[in-house]
DNA sequence: TTTCTATATTGCAATATTACGATATAAATT
DNA sequence: AATTTATATCGTAATATTGCAATATAGAAA
């Protein structure tokens, strides 16, 4: 079908979901690098750091906004992008939590 | 297009997106819970425990374990799967550093 | 060896993603 | 006002993902 059964899952596992698919790009992890590396928290600067389009990049800059990861303001002519650090955050708490609290290994792995 | 530029980004950043799109489905993170949660590395009860159609959960086992996030061992004629730390350690590591190290917040975030 | 149980694979329809040229928008500059 | 600069949106082709029924595989039990 290519339609995720959303419906059926926790409100939490459908964010860390939709946070982990925004991270799920090379060029949305290049763009989240670029922006941590920064001093300031440039911005158009990232469509000529990567090796794609213009448009392009502004489709991803979407969808890493959409899931929360990065904000943008107005400046001037120009938009400013930055992190997100409450949601990096609250993504980080729940992978950590994967690595499972057993104090011994199982049998079989 | 529908076809990624990897060969345009670092194996670095292929990597953490291949994970991050691995945990990009909300069922897929609710494996990795279940996985967390039980004591032993329990096998095909993540069937009886999710809301989808055994095949589909193969599927989801299958792109877990092709992005190192599980691994799985045979058990007579069961499988038994369990979580891999070091891909999530790997993983948490990079994610970790989108926290920009920035002691002064940037002007215009 | 037939049957049962557990898991994987195949095939396919519905939908989503990726990339970018063309074009729109909107503030800054001339 | 016309032009430049920065970014977003639209449209579209190529490809990927999701979900599952049907079927295959393989070990266990009868």
């Amino acid at each position: 079908m290519g339609i995720t059964k959303s419906e059926e899952f926790t409100a939490q596992q459908n964010e860390v979901a939709a946070i982990a698919k925004a991270l799920g790009h090379p060029a949305r992890v290049a763009i989240m690098q670029f922006l941590m590396g920064v001093d300031s928290c440039i911005c158009g600067d990232i469509v000529n750091e990567l090796p794609l389009a213009q448009p392009t990049i502004s489709q991803h800059l979407k969808e890493l906004k959409n899931a929360g990861l990065i904000q943008g303001s107005v400046e001037g002519n120009a938009i400013c992008y930055c992190v997100n650090h409450e949601t990096i955050n609250r993504f980080l708490g729940v992978v950590t939590l994967f690595q499972s609290k057993k104090k011994f290994k199982s049998a079989c792995c």
